[in-house]
DNA sequence: TCTGGGGTCCTAGGACCC
DNA sequence: TCTGGGGTCCTAGGACCC
């Protein structure tokens, strides 16, 4: 029985929910982004008006443009600061995760009633395995996916129905096509595709819309003169082993052959927790030592609460920062017993940060919580072995530049003298 | 007008154990 | 004392994805 798996992406996901709450900007332009300060502002005679990209001054990025917007040129992940320059009409609508989440219960809910077999891909995309569903394997006339089209148009219109949002859906007989198929007749889309379609339709397009192929390997692609995924098709396997490794040089050609048995995963354990922040300005250690103190007790605090909302423990407790420059550096400690109890992890991640040279200016800092287990599940059964002592950390050269870092205060012998 | 925030997985070296 | 192979854990960085 052939394997029917289905790739749902929604479309344009965060700006068509804004959509629903604000119809009267249809048709127009509109960037998702940006902080807090561009709520639409609700005028005496009841019509809103709505910030627009060229009043925007800040870091932020577009996390979704409409349509319309793309059209002129901007998208996803582009600051909004280059963006206004291309579109400076565009209305720009702050984030609001909360609206999105329940658009995403809502939507999922609505698969689950036609084909409960899915796995979670973020907030607006699923895998949904079809094999089992009841009429996918019937042909339809002379149409041997018949069936599993009627299922595809099924899930669509209960989307729909749920949702009042449009969907595109790829269905191939695996995860690695759908993907790239869901993506192919967008918005409000279905494609489907059998394995001997591939070369007609996959192959002209390029290597970069694979899923997994990002911006380095893609220029590395292309430096070795290869641009499409039939170029990347016709490429000596053991020839990309040789530039990009035994992994992923087979896994290249695999992928180029459409070749991928990864099962539809229902449920998986989350393996870290994390919040970060970018600041407004670039800070200093030294200079803004209050100001960062706070925001870095605030952020353990924050993963704190979402530990212990969802009901976890780690014990290998991270920061990340990133300078001026935008280069990133990341350090992390592992306990001996793991926590969710905000001044451990701000104890732990507080020595992670002296061992970091604080030179320059900071742009962001992250706080992360890794090696998780569920809060009161019995630790991993110890080796049989006996008592070992904690390994050496590696040793690392102090830091050129050592500090009164932002501690909220340094540690003192207060006891008796 | 530079470049958000939340994740996963992989690699690679060193420590340590058997 | 030397050599060494396999395995796990820890740490740092980086690619990639949504």
């Amino acid at each position: 029985m052939p394997r029917y798996i289905a790739h749902l992406d929604m479309d344009a996901f965060y700006a068509s929910v804004e959509l629903l709450r604000y119809p009267e900007l249809r048709g127009r332009p509109v960037v998702i982004g940006g902080g807090r300060r561009h709520q639409p502002e609700v005028l005496a005679d009841g019509t809103r008006r709505f910030a627009v990209l060229r009043d925007y001054a800040g870091r932020g990025v577009i996390t979704t443009a409409t349509y319309e917007a793309r059209a002129l040129g901007v998208h996803s992940g582009m600051g909004l600061m280059k963006a206004a320059a291309l579109a400076p009409d565009a209305v720009l609508l702050p984030t609001d995760f909360d609206a999105y989440r329940h658009y995403s219960r809502l939507f999922k809910a609505a698969v689950a009633e036609v084909a409960p077999v899915i796995e979670d891909r973020g907030i607006d995309e699923i895998y949904i395995d079809l094999t089992d569903v009841p009429g996918a394997q019937e042909a339809v006339g002379h149409d041997p996916m018949g069936g599993v089209r009627a299922v595809a148009l099924a899930i669509k219109n209960n989307v729909k129905r749920a949702t009042g949002l449009s969907c595109s859906i790829g269905v191939t007989p695996n995860k690695l096509l759908s993907k790239l198929c869901s993506d192919l007749d967008k918005p409000d889309g279905l494609t489907l595709l059998r394995p001997g379609d591939l070369a007609t339709r996959l192959w002209p397009l390029p290597a970069r819309r694979i899923n997994g192929i990002g911006p380095k390997a893609n220029e590395k692609l292309l430096g070795l003169g290869i641009r499409t995924i039939g170029e990347l098709a016709a490429a000596d396997p053991a020839w990309l082993v040789q530039h990009f490794g035994a992994r992923y040089g087979a896994w290249l050609h695999e992928a180029a052959h459409g070749r991928d048995e990864r099962p539809v995963v229902t449920y998986s354990e989350p393996v870290s927790m994390s919040r970060e922040t970018t600041f407004e300005r670039d800070l200093h250690a030294r200079h803004d030592r209050e100001l960062l103190g706070g925001i870095f007790t605030r952020l353990c605090e924050q993963v704190a609460a979402d530990l212990t909302r969802k009901g976890y423990v780690g014990k290998t407790i991270g920061i990340k920062l990133r300078f001026d420059d935008f280069k990133t550096v990341t350090r992390d400690h592992t306990l001996d017993h793991p926590t969710a109890d905000a001044q451990a992890i701000r104890q732990a991640a507080g020595q992670c940060l002296k061992r970091v040279d604080l030179k320059r200016r900071l742009r962001l800092l992250g706080v992360r919580v890794g090696s998780l287990r569920k809060a009161g599940e019995a630790p991993p059964l110890p080796p049989a072995r006996t008592l070992r002592p904690a390994p050496l950390a590696a040793q690392e050269p102090a830091p050129a530049y050592t500090l009164p870092l932002f501690e909220e205060a340094p540690e003192q012998e207060t006891g008796p003298r």
